[in-house]
DNA sequence: CTGCCGATTTAC
DNA sequence: TAAATCGGCAGA
């Protein structure tokens, strides 16, 4: 399957996060390929969005790759022990990105149980399956990114987004969160399925 | 250096 | 409904 090139990430955050839905994320290790199709995602649109980390030019070790060239990874914790998983979108400079807030297994369903719930595919109860990567955190948990592949080049073998499946109608809605972030609390930021 | 708090998840 | 849990960031 084709793998997005950086042109795909070098445009409006907006776009990219809308076409984002329904691609495969690919986490690739030794132990096989993570694989799960993106439902669910934000955008964060640089120094003006006050719910983005890069509002107001905020650059900082943490959100340095942020203002980086599109199509790199930017991986953060949060709360203390989850991490969050986005795409680094538009030019060098922007601090915009994309959050990946969801997805479903694709391949390797085993694998990523396993990460996930530390027990096979098989054995996971109703509830287990529709919880499975229905937030940043546990999307993360399932792929197995952690904070080591921060500012990883989506470009690159390791850790990449391939061609998926056509979307055709998806929702829109307000940012989950981010309830300090004053009018931007209101925009309609966030797509999924 | 100190102190607060978060783009969350899970258990009670 | 609230605890878990700690790095990042601002302010002193």
């Amino acid at each position: 399957m084709m793998k997005l090139d950086r042109s795909f990430y070098e445009r409006d955050t907006l776009i990219v996060a809308k076409e984002l839905l329904g691609k495969y994320i690919v986490h690739s290790t030794p132990q096989g390929r993570y694989v799960m199709k993106i439902t669910e995602t934000e955008a964060y649109k640089g120094t003006r969005d006050k719910a983005c980390h890069a509002y107001n030019g905020r650059l900082t070790p943490r959100t340095k790759v942020m203002f980086g060239k599109g199509g790199f990874a930017y991986i953060y914790l949060i709360y203390g022990m989850y991490c969050c998983f986005n795409v680094v979108t538009e030019k060098e400079g922007s601090g915009s990105a994309v959050l990946i807030r969801g997805g479903v297994p694709v391949e390797n369903k085993n694998i990523m149980s396993m990460a996930r719930y530390g027990m096979p595919y098989d054995k996971l109860s109703k509830n287990n399956i529709k919880n499975f990567a229905n937030g940043p955190g546990k999307l993360c948990k399932a792929l197995d990114i952690h904070k080591s592949l921060n500012g990883e080049d989506l470009t690159g073998n390791k850790l990449y987004i391939e061609e998926g499946e056509k979307v055709s109608r998806f929702n829109t809605g307000k940012r989950i969160n981010i309830d300090y972030a004053e009018e931007a609390r209101d925009f309609l930021w966030r797509f999924y399925i």
